[in-house]
DNA sequence: CTGAAAGCGCTTACAG
DNA sequence: CTGAAAGCGCTTACAG
C-alpha cells in the first residue's frame, strides 16, 4: 500500500536511480525531471524508509544516547538532563535524531553498548555518567564510532569529551570564602571512584594552600554518591569528628541541600553558622531556604558543544577535541555574601 | 569486515535461512545445528543488523517520543521527565528502545509525525504534550500506528491515553480547605486552551458548590501556562482585583511556586494568610519554605501503564484502553494543617 | 543527463 | 528438520 521509490519512478517515467539522486541531490539532473519529481512526491507524500537507507549506507542518521555508570543517572538527574535538553536542540538542528539506550536486565544485548550502536548503525553517541564506568564503555571508545563524553575522558581516536573546569571551580569557592572573611573551609564530596569528585577536592585543596590557609582533613568528608542523603550523612560526620568548619564546599547542589538540612537539625544556622556553597546550578537552589549559593555549570553551553563536537567528529576526520568550560560563581544567601543574584 | 548472517551460515555450513529461524527461536531446528550456530555466533560476536530486519519486518523495535504542542515541553519539564523515565524503564523492560524526534525547524521531516514514524518504522509511540496540540498529532492519533497519549485524549483505534483523574483531585482539594475551616476559595489555572487545567477547574467549581459554598469568579484566575511566571502574576490580578480567598489551589507546583512568591512580596504569609495547594508533586515541593503541599501524580505508575498499554496496543489487537490513575494528596506546610507528611 | 543492475543483511513462504 | 530464492526499499558504481 506504501508508495516507495519504485512507485515515485513509474509514475515519473523515470529511473529509480534518477529519484534516488534527486533525493539526494545530487546535481547533475535536469531542472525538469527534478521538479517532476519532486511534485510527484509531494502528491503522494512520499516518505523514505530508514531502515533501506541505512541498510545500503551504513548511516542512520541516529545518535545513540548512553547513560553509563553503575550509579543509577538517569532522566531525573538534574544536571544531565539539562545537559542533554540543550544537546538534542543542537543535534536535531544538525538534522540527528536520538535514540536512548534501554539498559534493563531484559534486554538482549544489555551492557554491550558497542554491540548496540553497531545493531542501530549509530552515526555517532553521547555518553553521560555517573561513577564506576562498565570496561563496556572503553570498549566503544576505542571502537570505530565517533563519540562525546560529558563529565568522563574518553580517549579513544574518533572520541572527545567536554567538561567543566573541575580544578578552577574550587579556586572560585575558596577565594570567594577568602575574601568573606572565612579561613576554616570544609569540602563535601562524592565517592573516591568519582574524578570530577576528586578534581574538585584537589582544587579546593590546592586553592587552600595558595591562600596560605591549613587543610583540615577532619572536614573533608567524601559520601557514596552525588545525592542528598550524602551530604546529610557528610555533616552528622563532620559534627561528630570536630568542631564545624566556618564555610563548606558541596561537589553537588544536592549535597549541599542535604547538608543544610543536617545543619538546620543541628541549630546551625546558614550562612550565620557555616556558609554553604553548592554545584552545578539546577533549579532547586532557587527554592531553598536559604537559596543556595553555587558554581554554575553552563549546562546549555556544554550541551551545545557537544553536539557540534560529535558532529565534527561524524563528518569530517578532524582531530578529537576536548573542550573544558569556565565555571562561574552565582552567590545567592547560603554562603555570607550581602551581594545579591 | 563485519560479519553478517552468511558469514554465520558458511562457518556453521547451515542455510543462511537456518541461521535466521536460529536468531527467531523458531522451533523446528535440531538441538545439534542450533547449538552450533549458537556457538559460532557467540565466538564472532556476530549482532545482526537492525536496518535489514527492519526493512524485511516493518518492526523496528523502536518506540517514538513525541513532545507536542506548541508550548515548550521539553526533559526540563520536572512532570514529564519523572513519567517518561519510569516509561523507558519498563519499555526497556519489554525489550524496546526509545526514539526521540527532534523537532527543530531545520529537520526535513519536521512537524510532520506521522510521516516520522513510517520513516522510521516505529511501533508505536508516545506522545505527552503542552498545550495547542497541532492538527499533525490527530493524523497520527488515527493513523495505523499504535499511540498511548499522557495528559492527552487520544481517539484513534489504536490509541490510548492515560491520566490523573483531574476532576477528582479538585474535590479532594476542597474537601481538605473545607476541612481546615476556609470557606472563601481561589483557583490558579493554565491557559484555557488546556483541557487538563479546565477539567481541573470544572471539579474545584462543583466541589465548592457541593460543600454549599459561593463561587466568586475574582479569585479564579488563569494564566498564559503551568509555568512559575503565570502564577506569580495571577496572585498580582487577584490582589490588584479584590481581597484575598483564604486558600487557593494551583493547577501545578510551578504555578502554586509563582504564587507564593507575589504573597511574600506582598507581606502575606502562607499558610496563614493564605493557604496554598499545588498540583503535581514534583522534587521542588520539598525545597520551598513553607514546604508545598500538593496532589500527588502517581508518575512512576503513569509512566509503567503507558509502556504496558503501549505493549499491548503493539502486540495484540486489544481494545483501545483509557486509564485514569487516582491522585493523593500530600500534605506539607503550605495548606494550614497540623499535620505533616 | 539517465538507467540497468548488483548489493546492503535480513525474513519468509515454499519445496523437499 | 533444512535450504534456495524472492523480496523489503534504498544507494552506487558503471555504462551510455
Amino acid at each position: 500500500m506504501s508508495v516507495n521509490i519504485k512507485t515515485i519512478a513509474k509514475m515519473a517515467g523515470v529511473s529509480v536511480s534518477t529519484v534516488s539522486k534527486i533525493m539526494n541531490n545530487y546535481s547533475d539532473i535536469s531542472e525538469d525531471t527534478r521538479t517532476k519529481v519532486l511534485e510527484i512526491m509531494k502528491q503522494t507524500g512520499y516518505v523514505p524508509s530508514n531502515s533501506a537507507k541505512t541498510l545500503a549506507t551504513k548511516k542512520s542518521n541516529l545518535i545513540g544516547v548512553i547513560f553509563a555508570g553503575k550509579l543509577n543517572i538517569d532522566f531525573t538527574h538534574p544536571f544531565f538532563i539539562e545537559v542533554l535538553n540543550s544537546f538534542k536542540k543542537q543535534m536535531g538542528f544538525l538534522g540527528y535524531d536520538l535514540l536512548f539506550f534501554s539498559n534493563e536486565k531484559s534486554h538482549a544485548l544489555d551492557g554491550d553498548y558497542l554491540a548496540r550502536c553497531r545493531h542501530f548503525n549509530v552515526d555517532g553517541c553521547i555518553i553521560v555518567t555517573g561513577q564506576q564506568v562498565e570496561p563496556s564503555i572503553s570498549e566503544l571508545d576505542y571502537s570505530e564510532i565517533p563519540c562525546i563524553g560529558v563529565d568522563i575522558e574518553l580517549k579513544g581516536r574518533s572520541s572527545g569529551y567536554i567538561m567543566s573546569d573541575n580544578y578552577k571551580m574550587s579556586y572560585k569557592v575558596v577565594e570567594h570564602f577568602y575574601l568573606q572573611g572565612y579561613r576554616e573551609l570544609g569540602y563535601i564530596g562524592s565517592t573516591l571512584e568519582s574524578d570530577i569528585s576528586n578534581t574538585r577536592e584537589k582544587g579546593y585543596k590546592d586553592a587552600i594552600e595558595s591562600f596560605g590557609l591549613a587543610v583540615n582533613e577532619n572536614w573533608f568528608i567524601n559520601g557514596d554518591n552525588f545525592f542528598e542523603e550524602s551530604g546529610y550523612e557528610a555533616i552528622n560526620k563532620m559534627i561528630a569528628a570536630d568542631r564545624m568548619p566556618q564555610a563548606v564546599f558541596a561537589a553537588s547542589d544536592l549535597l549541599a541541600i542535604g547538608a543544610m538540612r543536617a545543619l538546620k537539625e543541628h541549630q546551625l544556622r546558614v550562612p550565620q553558622d557555616v556558609a554553604i556553597i553548592g554545584c552545578d546550578d539546577i533549579e532547586a537552589c532557587k527554592y531553598t531556604t536559604p537559596a543556595l549559593s553555587t558554581i554554575r555549570q553552563n549546562k546549555d553551553k556544554i550541551g551545545r558543544l557537544a553536539a557540534s563536537l560529535l558532529f565534527d567528529l561524524i563528518n569530517t576526520q578532524s582531530e578529537t577535541s576536548n573542550v573544558v568550560v569556565e565555571p562561574e560563581l552565582v552567590i545567592r544567601e547560603s554562603c555570607g555574601s550581602r551581594l545579591k543574584e
